[in-house]
DNA sequence: GAAGAGGTTAGGGTAAACCCTAGGTTTTGG
DNA sequence: CCAAAACCTAGGGTTTACCCTAACCTCTTC
């Protein structure tokens, strides 16, 4: 009996690429490739695969918590994530939203297929490459914490003038209240992202996709 | 007589899905696959295909650099170029340097297919989605232009200082050199990338790719 | 209903960033 | 080989960002 597996990617170049490499494997096989979340939820209520590759950026929702929805709603389906990002707040918030496996997009193909083996198996499997991530995260570094931050509506405000290059006086005229209170903002900004100055904040909010 | 095709990408899942996408059609021989430039650039010495599949974000080097470089050296190479990123900046500078054709990675087999067969045949080729970039690009939104500006030794000095929440003074001290210079280079930059502060400099810098 | 926690609002003072100008050095091109 | 251009260097003066402290407000929580 072959491992059946679905796949939601919005990049069709990856979904053709996986798919063509797991049609040569004889014990898997690709039932379902979806380039939109929809067709795959719709997908998903009449015939159910064992595994689900995931990707995390999808175009018009949010992998991790589509991820989560998914593992609520279907516990028997196993969800490999597949990603580029190689952070390791992303890969935890994936794993704690269900998700069994954790692939980068530079996985191979023996790689790929161990995954899908394992997870269907109802094992946990991550490559090296992302064991070291959350090791050395673990482990530490002691740099700043990549989680994101949690922010307070003032704070995203002042954020978003700053990432548009408005100075401390022009967002306080947006804003209708002192210099002084954009500066505390600010600083508190500085202080939840851990970062030293301006620099440091704007690198931080995009990596966190907190601006663009 | 098939179409020989060189694949240069740093995620393998890409590149063995590329190669797989194209080993069904039997007008194009994939004749080599590397993850690494430097085995490419080797590879290249020796035997040469028609038509070379160039990812942009590599690890260890500039895909756009390496364009230019290729497509001076071996100026029969045709030269398709792969990415992620849809901003008109990158597509502009792939075709100036050399490229004969730019295609996004949510490309379909078919896309990919008739870009490398109209390349081979000295043409250009751009899909629709990619046109259209460069068409709002150039109509225009009267946004601030994108293209990457060319900066000075002592400026990306400068511009990796900064984004690592270094001041002026600290730079100053790294380069030997007063902090007026550090300031001056830093001014330079503002002025390059038409933004007024070290937010929209590092926002700027990180779109450019220039600075992680 | 008082104590506590988190949020918004500011002030005073210091450090850093930014603008304008300009001389000396290296690189480029005819 | 000389002139032009581009680059590195730096000073004076102004604006902005950042640090420390603290009042007031709202919303829990016991």
């Amino acid at each position: 009996m072959a491992i059946s597996v679905g796949i939601l990617d919005d990049h069709e170049m990856i979904l053709e690429g996986l798919a063509t490499m797991l049609s040569q494997t004889e014990e898997i096989e690709v039932t379902g490739c979806w380039t939109h979340h929809a067709n795959c939820l719709e997908a998903l209520e009449k015939q159910r695969p064992n595994v689900l590759l995931l990707d995390i950026n999808l175009k018009n929702a949010n992998g991790i918590e589509l991820c989560a929805e998914l593992s609520n709603t279907y516990p028997d389906l196993q969800i490999v994530a597949v990603s580029n990002y190689n952070e390791s707040s992303f890969i935890k918030n994936m794993l704690r939203n269900g998700a069994k496996s954790y692939l980068l997009k530079n996985t191979s193909k023996e790689e790929l297929i161990t995954a899908i083996r394992k997870v269907h198996s109802g094992e946990r499997y991550l490559p090296r490459t992302v064991e070291n991530i959350l090791l050395e995260d673990s482990l530490g570094t002691p740099k700043p914490k990549t989680s994101i931050p949690k922010l307070t509506r003032r704070e995203k405000e002042v954020l978003q003038f700053i990432s548009e290059e408005y100075t401390n006086g022009e967002i306080a005229d947006k804003l209708f209240v002192s210099i002084k209170t954009v500066e505390s903002h600010r600083t508190n900004l500085l202080s939840k992202f851990g970062v030293k100055n301006t620099a440091g904040l704007i690198k931080s909010a995009m990596n966190a996709g907190l601006i663009s």
